[in-house]
DNA sequence: CGACGAGTTGACGAAACTCAAGAGTCGTGG
DNA sequence: CCACGACTCTTGAGTTTCGTCAACTCGTCG
């Protein structure tokens, strides 16, 4: 495999405060694998026996209600990973997931991490970090839904796309407008005119690209400070 | 220790699926401490040694915002764990904890569960069992917010108090109906108004009692098949 | 070129929040 | 023992926000 890639997935959760040995070692000769978008990687409910970390690309974690429409659950970006918890344990899971751009995502064996686990008891905390840090994710997501309005929403997504950084950035849009809306619980059309209300605060949006003049501008407005 | 609150922690996650022998000498001579309503277990933020599992009341985990509201994480009853990962990982807390009736609840020492996760590496399966159900009640509050309106998620609230029962049945609200609005995502006064339209459908409320005729009925609308 | 999908915009209605007032409970202290 | 205040909950009125439906633009790709 790639150091580049063995780079990216360094930065997960699983692999940030192990052995670089122990790291190599877990991925074995695994090599990522490729997929278009829309391809499902798996459905909710079911049994999955490998775990997954995104090296390139973008997928989505939905769950479908009875009603016929999707809801977003989760995107997941290069260095996170998901479904451990539904491999290690063996139990169903508890989204779909599905490319939503073209990706590479390497997956692992959960029996032989498994197995790994019981020679190494040290692995538990790296698995339980990854898992805690999946909850924390959650928790901020829904504590940003309840509390605050759609436009709000949408500029801490920007200020978290434009990173720790000040003043003017460029950024852009990661995957559809349509799922981030998704993400954020609003339809796509809140999500645009969302967009078009955060112009007087200096963000110019033209197709995927957006130019923001003060990140921290945004950052404030998300806290619910404003 | 009680053997009716040693039943009761046994329910939980970490002690379920564990020997008896185990179950007991993990908790030790620990024994379940009592706690006035509004008392506070610890704030977000705070470096916590020992993770909290409660044997009777509620306690309600919550974040403050920066305009000093605060937003309903979870409420935990009965049986229900919370500050592992935390506890475990020497983690600040990532929201905060208060006894929203009286309470008795049991903690145990991190140090003592990590010493023992390294000498039993099988016990790391039930703590990523207790981590993943914890993100999967927060994925499907998550889910329910972003696609059910208010008066859905209140159906669902009550048909999950009555439990899997068909017909009639009479429910008790476990805790204050603000904190109930808060932990649905909403305001008092909507919780209010979609309890009143919920009459047409056979609920009646009298103070903290409620009178289902018909379960199902709840559980239909609360799923968004109508 | 034409079909399709993504995105934007407008108009409208429904849902939910805010502010405000009032009823009922409970605990405290005179 | 009663009066008062604090608190919870409900209800009303008004406003904002958001979703829905629809039309239209603009790329992309056969």
């Amino acid at each position: 495999m790639d150091e580049a890639d063995f780079a990216i997935v360094r930065r997960n959760m699983l692999f940030r405060n192990i052995d670089e040995a122990l790291a190599r070692e877990m991925v074995g000769d695994r090599t990522p694998r490729p997929l278009r978008k829309g391809q499902v990687l798996f459905l909710q409910g079911d049994l999955i026996d490998s775990l997954h970390i995104v090296v390139a690309g973008w997928i989505k974690l939905y769950r479908a209600t009875e009603d016929g429409t999707d809801t977003v659950v989760a995107v997941n970006g290069p260095g996170q990973s998901f479904g451990e918890a539904a491999a290690l344990l063996g139990i169903p899971a508890h989204a779909g997931a599905e490319a939503a751009a073209d990706s590479r995502i390497l997956t692992l064996d959960a029996e032989r991490l498994r197995s790994r686990l019981t020679a190494d008891p040290d692995l538990a905390f790296p698995i339980l970090a990854s898992a805690s840090m999946h909850l924390r994710v959650m928790v901020e997501e829904l504590e940003q839904l309840k509390s605050l309005p759609a436009t709000r929403r949408i500029a801490g997504f920007l200020a978290d796309l434009a990173g720790p950084v000040k003043g003017a950035i460029e950024v852009v849009f990661p995957y559809e407008k349509t799922l981030i809306a998704g993400r954020l619980g609003m339809t796509p059309e809140s999500f645009s005119r969302g967009l078009a209300k955060l112009r007087d605060l200096g963000v110019g949006v033209d197709r995927e690209r957006v130019s923001i003049s003060r990140v921290e501008t945004l950052r404030r407005m998300a806290r619910g400070e404003e």
